[in-house]
DNA sequence: TATAATAAATGACACACTGTCATTTGTCAA
DNA sequence: TTGACAAATGACAGTGTGTCATTTATTATA
């Protein structure tokens, strides 16, 4: 969280200086971004921002925290608009985000926080369902799948599904040690969550 | 990729160095970790390490892919203990993994690449499901929600319900970025996605 | 075996960024 | 007007990065 000074700051000096820092990251990820090149852009000095924030990751969080916040209010009009229907209602604002949203540098910025580690690490993690050199290996998994017992149409429709799994497992994984769960429970999570997907999170 | 310097190093070496960029790595996540430390362990000159590697993302990765490269033989096994059925398998591997992975050091390295920005990010995005003052902007949620269409017994599974909502969103938008996927596309692979979670994966 | 050519090793160095701190400047109440 | 507290400022020490000229090793060739 900003510091207290920050939130003492005028209107005119506040809005500035995170429209400096919103350009900063607009343009590089977290960690190739610079306090330096923020202070410079905002034309304030070096000891002020430290005045403000903890540190990078604290002006970052905040922004990006921000951000959301302009979304709570969007789910619930969604929701309402469904009649209930959760998953149309984020169907529909995924929609408009990616359609409506106008203000480049706001969808840089949330380009960069999805893009970055994030993206390379699931990657990593995802390239287990990938052919290595050959594609002997997907082969061979796409074999000894079960097929029938898969909701599926067409074969193609495969690959969401195992985008699905790797999804949902790689959350539980990351709750796992951030909640520091025993394995008892993770385990219990992650079945739960699984039986779900099977069976599907609506009735028939 | 790691430079071809890296492959013709002798074993011993090569190990000696990967040990040493495990260790770093299992120490702080990507970002807190230096090159400077790797080094020092390794006991190389530094200049060293730049003729091995392009910079310190790129032994990281190499790292960790190496590991996944285990996990792809498991994936194998376990398909055809459980006979075809891709979720038990998935369960069966992440249960392993939490239980029978024996190395503090492997588990350390993996914490890191989890924890660190992916789930800082994610959290922000999750909060949006997630009281911010008062709880009830959850409760009006939890009002709005149609639970009759839900496929579950007690209250307390919504919750598993919006986390794996929530998680499969998230790569749906990350898809769209790194794939630079059209509009049209990334949405229409996000409704089929959404579909198959209401439906279940798995044929009734 | 001697020599040339290529590959790898080395560590000093320039550059960049971070976070701190002593000092200055501003504000507000007594 | 003065004292106490809050904020602003920028110089500075510390740390890390990536490069590069130089040295050392290896391999090919005559």
């Amino acid at each position: 969280m900003p510091k207290r000074t920050f939130f003492n700051l005028p209107e005119q000096k506040r809005q500035n200086l995170m429209q400096a820092a919103e350009e900063e990251f607009a343009k590089s990820p977290l960690y190739e971004a610079s306090i330096s090149n923020i202070v410079k852009s905002a034309g304030i000095p070096r000891g002020s921002f430290y005045q403000y924030f903890e540190d990078k990751e604290d002006v970052y969080f905040y922004l990006l925290k921000e951000e959301t916040k302009t979304r709570k209010i969007e789910l619930i009009d969604k929701l309402k608009k469904h009649h209930g229907d959760i998953i149309d209602a984020v169907i529909d604002m995924y929609y408009e985000f990616l359609v409506d949203l106008p203000d480049d540098q706001e969808l840089n910025f949330l380009k960069n926080a999805l893009l970055n580690v994030t993206h390379k690490i699931e990657d990593a993690v995802t390239s287990m369902f990938e052919d290595s050199h050959s594609n002997d290996y997907m082969e061979q998994i796409n074999r000894l799948i079960d097929k029938e017992r898969l909701n599926i149409e067409d074969d193609q429709q495969i690959y969401h599904i195992l985008q699905i799994i790797v999804a949902v497992a790689f959350r539980n994984f990351v709750e796992k040690f951030s909640k520091e769960l025993s394995d008892k429970e993770a385990i219990e999570n992650f079945s739960i969550e699984m039986q779900l997907l099977k069976n599907g999170l609506y009735r028939n």
